[in-house]
RNA sequence: CGCGGGGUAGAGCAGUUGGCAGCUCGUCGGGCUCAUAACCCGGAGGUCGGAGGUUCAAAUCCUCCCCCCGCAA
């Protein structure tokens, strides 16, 4: 199939190359201009755009979809459909309608839950012991479209966003040839999304990671695993800087301390006592202009009085 | 030139009124102990990120460069 890709982060990047792979012909890839980023504002390429150049496809990188330029392209490239992966842009209307077989999305979530910017993180923030990857039509509502496929997989009570983030990219990529398959076949399956199950996942920001010890112990410690490596947990009881937490691990430590409070700090991590009673052992962090470190070699410069 | 923090022993950090290179942990040797990740004694381990400059004297002051981290999502 004949196909536009439109995607920017590194999530998008397997759905990219899974089509590929599968045979399509990706007559053009639209992403994100360059933008200035990271120290010294040095002008960086979306990691779509370097999966695309390295497969010699053709780039495309509008400021704006709305000006008819960005329409004109893509009638130029002729598409019979278009994939979009946190692509990070509203399509107008004209072009949903431009593709003979529409455009399509991959999203990290199941849909209706999770719908927005930061699905994978608030699935694991939340605690959730399940996600998926849903594939969907792109609608004029913001991941409203009817849903075309799904996944799930577990998420495990230990593991990262991060580590959940690339198990899902592997499979929406997977998914996602396998409903390519069902459209060049026609007989993909509409399903509504069920408005009584929609929530909402909104963008991360740093008001998120300062940590509130009054919570358990496991909701905190979702927190952490929830918002590594960005914008991270943090807390202000080590020191008078904050210092960002980045692994920690719940333990069965029963404590009547206030919550906040250090409880011991040896090379096994530190143990700080939560709102539930129960005791967070913090394993790694970051202080102020330091790297990231283990808690042992924290405390050897940063040493903690009980 | 976007803003700021940092680079000192294997690890993490002190140390800028310029004047013998320090601390904790680790490591090695010895001791104590029924025993130990505990404790005691001793030792090794440094081009103080790199290059130049100022000075009788630079980790410390000046200039340039390299690398790491945070902010900016």
């Amino acid at each position: 199939m004949k196909i536009v890709f439109m995607g920017t982060p590194d999530f998008a990047v397997p759905s990219l190359e899974a089509i590929l792979e599968a045979g399509h012909e990706v007559c053009g890839v639209f992403t994100q201009p360059d933008k200035p980023k990271n120290r010294g504002m040095k002008l960086l390429p979306p990691p779509v755009k370097r999966a695309a150049m390295d497969h010699g496809l053709p780039v495309f990188q509008p400021e704006q979809l709305r000006d008819g330029s960005a329409l004109e392209q893509l009638r130029t490239l002729g598409p019979e459909l278009i994939v979009v992966a946190a692509y990070g842009r509203i399509l107008p209307e004209e072009i949903l309608h431009l593709p003979p077989k529409g455009c399509i999305n991959v999203h990290s979530s199941l849909l209706p839950r999770y719908r927005g910017a930061a699905p994978i993180n608030w699935a694991v923030i939340n605690g959730d012991r399940e996600t998926g990857v849903t594939i969907m039509e792109v609608a004029r509502e913001l991941d409203a479209g009817d849903i075309l496929a799904q996944v799930s997989t577990p998420i495990d009570p230990d593991e990262t966003v991060e580590s959940v983030h690339d198990r899902l990219a592997r499979m929406g990529g997977k998914l996602l040839v396998q409903t390519l398959e069902e459209i060049e076949r026609g007989n993909v399956r509409h399903i509504a999304q069920n408005p009584a199950q929609v929530t909402y996942a909104p963008m991360l920001s740093r008001a998120l990671s300062p940590i509130d010890w009054n919570k358990s112990a496991v909701e905190i410690h979702n927190q952490i695993r929830g918002l590594v490596p960005w914008p991270a947990t943090s807390t202000d009881i080590f020191s008078r800087e904050p210092v960002k937490i980045y692994a920690a691990a719940p333990t069965e430590t029963a404590t009547k301390q206030q919550p906040g409070t250090v409880l011991s700090a040896g090379k096994d991590g530190i143990d700080v006592a939560c709102g539930d009673g129960r005791v967070l052992r913090i394993l790694e962090l970051q202080a102020p202009g330091g790297r990231r470190m283990a808690a042992a070699d924290y405390l050897r410069g940063h040493p903690i009085t009980l």
